[in-house]
DNA sequence: ATTTGTAGTTGCAAAATGCAAGTGCAAATT
DNA sequence: AATTTGCACTTGCATTTTGCAACTACAAAT
């Protein structure tokens, strides 16, 4: 169960999510509003179905998804944030943030530069939104 | 050559940075002043040789970090960050932030505790140090 | 000439990832 | 009632990455 490399807080963020996948499945469920694994499958990176489970496992098992029978339809599961899980939007932004700075410079990303220009208010819009859904 | 699993900017910056390790050297530079291969090797974490000298030149040649020899001693490297390595800031805030929130409740993360309540202007406080030595 | 300090590289075993195919099971269709 | 479909995985296997220990290169100090 020691699983923690130091005691460092970065450090214990990026021993739970530090991969090339985990954040990508957070960003589906919070700006895409994907909830099932048929749905994270579809993503453009592309992720292997035997590391989607994987990943879902961990993040539900540290509770920062919860997953449950469809309402709707009681052969499906869908996935939610909890609280914990909505409190990685700020990470997320500052992710974009600095990638936006640094390697977009074309027509399509003027709109996420804007975004990028109004944070704070983005932020707070968007965290109101999760607040509605969060588990 | 093409590295980027798709345009997604969060997708981006984990293509570069997405792992156990990168952030930690940054972290490394940023917060403990460290600037050297054999600095970086005394962290807590104990990262592997290899691993760092992968990571080193991973960093470097996104112009994160550059390599220049020591002024006060000429066999020895420094490794500085860049403006675009200082941009990184916000990212290591919210990762800490986070895992402080969620992880730590001890007496030792008081002090975090407080930083983590004053975000913007600790943000701001030491985004103006970091410029007095960017390259 | 030898030792020390610094920054790596190399070899190899173990773990994680990627890919294709297969499984299990409930619901819908025939 | 039997078969097919949809969904959510699991499994097997090859490739890649990581971790660990030992070794190398080279300049400076002794």
């Amino acid at each position: 169960m020691d699983k923690n490399r130091s005691d460092c807080p970065v450090s214990c963020s990026l021993d739970i999510f530090g991969d090339k996948w985990s954040l990508l499945i957070i960003r589906d469920v919070m700006m895409k509003g994907k909830v099932s694994y048929g749905e994270f499958l579809t993503s453009d990176e592309k992720i292997a179905t035997n590391i989607l489970a994987n990943r879902l496992s961990t993040l539900e098992n540290e509770k920062i998804l919860v997953k449950e029978v469809s309402p709707t339809n009681k052969s499906k599961f869908v996935y939610s944030l909890t609280q914990k899980g909505a409190d990685l939007l700020p990470i997320l932004v500052e992710l974009a943030d600095w990638s936006i700075k640094y390697y977009e410079n074309t027509k399509a990303s003027e709109l996420s530069k804007r975004i990028s220009g109004r944070k704070a208010k983005f932020l707070q819009e968007v965290s109101e939104k999760l607040q509605e859904r969060v588990k």
